[in-house]
DNA sequence: CCCCTAAATGGACGCTCGTCCATTAACCAT
DNA sequence: ATGGTTAATGGACGAGCGTCCATTTAGGGG
């Protein structure tokens, strides 16, 4: 059926073809993306195999062959998902003053982003929360995400707490910390079902008014 | 197969023997009750008609019989979910002195107690969430509790930023109803994958912590 | 006591799922 | 050109899905 384009440009690129040659990276990722674009579209419960190569307009083996399997291509498709997480994030973080209240604006303003936070994000997000309690694989990368927010986190309250002497609580940067990092996961989860009602202005206030309220000085 | 109990007490209810008759109320409760543990102990893209009719050690056309198919039947296992989210909520509200910031740390305290979430709810919630978006039938009973805790939580705020003498900020009752909301929605997500560390304690003192900052005075 | 209604059964059905493999096509080294 | 290697195809396959219905069973009214 592939008849067309016998022998075209192999211009820019070594042995790549510009369509309809063989290129096993590109299509891995066509896969991944298609996962993901069908657990957006159609919910974790109906994202089948066929569904998959439908929209990858791929053939039925190519998850086989470059996967082992639709459980490996999930488990993929959540690693592609948590890596673009952080890639849009650390974009978004590069070039900033040090100032740490603004670091930590800078996190809860960026992971409320429309980059960061829409429907398809949210989406993809909590099927992957929802397969993880069974799918050990697949907790392991919504894990690494927390740990990785909740350790800049911790570090940015701890020096604004000893910036502002609060050696008496203790428990102050550790609280501030999970305040702010549940406020955002109920703000995703929030998000994904009053989509039209979400106001990021809105949400981003809250989140500094916890923090006024535990740093006066500093927020 | 069920020979055994042919005639034996029909005591206390009219035409309710104990067991092995027939009794269409108790067997379709029996039905919602195994459908989400099912959910909870496998997940809902594993929760299957076989499953939920094993658990329920009842045969198969009892589904289509009582609900008319699958999909109506985790319609109904939603919603009373849902319900015996509000009955076990009020009873522990039940005969509560009026004071608005008590009412408030209450509600806080119900919803994250042993009672509402554990192990259990947590899943099935979460699962609700996620088909939610594509099942506007589900998605009503999810809603429904979002606006009802809202509501309540909305009133006992503008109480207490009445009593404070708010009046420049506007939007403090509606930024504290939301943004106590979204910190609960958020620890039943973190409850979900970090079950064994989850603290109900600390967990409740962050919320307080929030609200402190909102109204001095009165937490 | 028997019959009628409704509850309950469980197997048969068609369908879609995910897997796998025999085959074909494209590329590279020789 | 040719042969070898690997990407890619798509249909076949068995398993399991949800639905449905012919049949059996229980219970109360005639």
């Amino acid at each position: 059926m592939p008849k067309l384009m016998k022998d075209m440009e192999k211009s820019d690129a070594p042995s790549r073809g510009r369509s309809g040659g063989r290129q096993p990276e590109k299509n891995r990722q066509l896969l991944i993306d298609a996962t993901l674009d069908t657990i957006a579209i159609h919910g974790i419960t109906e994202t089948t195999v066929s569904r998959i190569i439908e929209r990858a307009a791929l053939s039925r083996g190519m998850i086989h062959l470059h996967f082992g399997g639709k459980d490996n291509l999930l488990v993929a498709a959540a690693q592609a998902f948590n890596e673009a997480y952080y890639d849009e994030m650390e974009r978004q973080m590069a070039g900033l003053p040090d100032a740490p209240a603004e670091t930590v604006m800078a996190i809860v303003r960026a992971d409320l982003s429309a980059e960061l936070l829409n429907e398809r994000s949210a989406k993809i997000w909590h099927a992957c929360r929802g397969v993880a309690c069974a799918n050990p694989e697949i907790a392991r990368f919504s894990d690494t995400r927390d740990f990785r927010l909740r350790q800049t986190l911790r570090q940015v309250f701890d020096r604004i707490a000893d910036g502002e002497g609060h050696a008496a609580d203790s428990r102050l940067a550790r609280d501030a910390t999970y305040g702010t990092l549940v406020m955002m996961e109920g703000m995703w989860t929030d998000f994904l079902t009053h989509m039209d009602a979400f106001d990021r202005t809105e949400a981003e206030r809250i989140v500094r008014r916890f923090l006024t309220g535990l740093f006066p000085g500093s927020f």
